[in-house]
RNA sequence: GGCGGGUUGGCGGAGAGGUUACGCAGCGGAUUGCAAAUCCGUGAAGACCGGUUCGAUUCCGGUACCCGCCUCCA
């Protein structure tokens, strides 16, 4: 049987899979700076992993996966924003406002990331909580002579890591001559960067051999990784603007300090994330919050269920640029609310798992999987094997319930004929299902008098009302179904009697 | 300037050296009081130029265009 492939981004080929120890399989992923809320570009990694920590999960057991994702919550964004706070009247101490304000955002990150049904990972460390193993990492570097210090700062030495640029395919040389480095007069080399740099006092800093500071950027994710997986372990993973300079720091830091490791195995790098075609920013106007999309604050103006926007990430293979748009989220929300209404009632089938299971092993393509999902979706005889396929990607369902967001629960009478149905979305008022029920009771009556008469003329007329109210009207032979749609307006139908 | 990625049918988007991806839209049909929905069927592609091969959209080289990174960034 084939097993895992992944794309290496160390070694620039698809290799596969073997983990140093299956009782252990161990990975890190660069987690977020937390200033603020979650933007869709942080996203994406977020889904991307969770999608490998189910396979590693499904292949090798849930208790046998180790997942690392860290917070990052001493930078100097941090402190930046802090001090906003502080000069818009926020009395508190500065790092009385810092704690809250990363305590705060690691909530929302949290919220945010749930929405996406994303697992959580096995370990959230917060870099604050591993200062010590970051001194001691740099304290070690500089014995080993690879790093030194100067003013206060710790540096390290990147000349005297010999590999340093491997992951990045890139030559220190070639680097300077780009001349697109910070130069500092303390440094040895414009390529060396900062291990430990000393604080004011009215920053965060803690003690160490070179006074009151605090740790460069790169260092956490060495110190973390190291203690929490040890010096070598399985996947890093991360965006691919990690690649340079983070995750090629990290890599000279971590095994100059632990040459007889080799720290990470597989490096692998989600591309980035485009909206309507263009890069995000907020100058385009084009810059989106996680939370803006769950709460329609967002070009399109529609509530984006985190099923769909999980979707969408899913519908490109990682290592593409992925481009949100309103059609795609449009297209993903018909297609998963035909998928959770085909399935809601059913009981899931494991059977069908290796429809999409080789496609997640060929170097994650969830893609293509989603296409196998079709298949499974156009044989009504599968669609148990589909909602197992559902529910294996983190499409939930919650006490056996399709999400809110999707909820077709169709309220069922017999009314002589016909069968009348209402749909619904969880957000819909009791109220407001009544009101739909007896109007689609009036049209069940209406057209079976109709029929007798042959005057269509009253039933068109609550037809079209209906359809001007936001409700999209389905008439079958025996049955009568509304659903309403975003534009759905109650109000509209209480005025007709 | 250096490094990396991309270019597939109307749109989105995959795999695989030779056999239908798939979705949406379109078209044809069934069904329907009408319409929608649904079901069945169906046409349509591989930026450009070379090379390797019995055969390439798939491998190799070049050209063009697009994007990202090299500065905080997922």
């Amino acid at each position: 049987m084939t097993g895992i492939r992944l794309h290496n981004t160390l070694t620039r080929r698809k290799e596969d899979f073997a983990p140093l120890d299956p009782e252990n399989v161990r990975m890190y992923v660069c987690g977020p700076t937390v200033y603020d809320r979650a933007h869709l570009g942080n996203a994406r990694p977020v889904v991307v992993f969770d999608v490998l920590f189910r396979l590693l999960r499904h292949v090798y057991g849930a208790e046998h996966v180790t997942y690392v994702r860290n917070f990052t919550d001493v930078d100097d964004k941090i402190n930046a924003r802090a001090a906003e706070m502080r000069s818009a009247g926020d009395a508190r101490p500065l790092e009385a406002i810092i704690r809250a304000l990363t305590d705060e955002t690691i909530r929302w990150y949290h919220d945010d990331m749930d929405a996406l049904g994303a697992l959580r990972p096995s370990a959230e460390p917060r870099a604050t909580e591993w200062i010590g193993a970051m001194v001691a990492m740099t304290r070690d570097l500089i014995a080993k002579g690879h790093a030194y210090e100067r003013d206060g700062h710790v540096l390290f030495r990147v000349r005297s890591y010999k590999d340093y640029g491997r992951l990045s395919g890139r030559s220190v040389d070639d680097m300077i001559a780009g001349a697109r480095v910070e130069v500092a007069p303390f440094k040895e080399d414009p390529m060396d960067f900062v291990l430990w740099k000393p604080s004011t006092p009215d920053l965060p800093g803690w003690d160490s051999p070179w006074g009151r500071g605090r740790p460069g950027w790169h260092i956490e994710c060495s110190a973390m990784a190291r203690e929490l997986l040890g010096e070598t372990f399985d996947i890093h993973g991360g965006g691919i603007d990690l690649q340079f300079p983070h995750h090629e720091n990290e890599i000279a830091q971590s095994i100059c300090a632990h040459p007889e490791g080799g720290f990470a195995r597989v490096w692998l790098h989600n591309e980035m994330l485009l909206v309507e075609g263009r890069k995000m920013s907020k100058s385009l106007g084009n810059f989106f919050t996680v939370r803006d999309l769950l709460e329609g604050n967002w070009s399109g103006g529609w509530k984006v269920p985190g099923e769909v926007i999980r979707f969408v990430y899913l519908s490109t293979h990682y290592s593409k640029p992925m481009d949100w748009t309103e059609e795609k989220a449009r297209q993903a929300m018909e297609t998963l609310t035909d998928w959770y209404s085909k399935t809601e009632d059913l009981d899931a089938d494991s059977q069908g798992r290796w429809a999409f299971l080789l496609n997640l092993f060929n170097d994650l393509d969830t893609a293509g999987a989603i296409g196998k999902m079709h298949d499974l979706a156009r044989d009504v005889a599968r669609h148990p094997e589909l909602k197992y396929a559902m529910e294996w990607f983190g499409f939930g369902f919650p006490d056996r319930l399709a999400p809110d967001a999707f909820r077709v629960k169709m309220a069922t009478e017999n009314n002589g004929a016909d069968i009348v149905r209402v749909s619904w979305a969880g957000s819909l008022s009791p109220s407001a299902k009544r009101i739909l029920m007896s109007k689609a009771h009036m049209l069940s009556s209406l057209r079976a008098a109709a029929k007798e008469t042959k005057d269509f003329a009253p039933v068109d007329a609550l037809k079209s009302s209906l359809v001007a109210a936001g409700v999209e009207v389905r008439m079958a032979k025996n049955e009568i179904g509304l659903v309403p749609g975003p534009d759905f307006d109650p109000a509209k139908l209480e005025a007709l009697k």
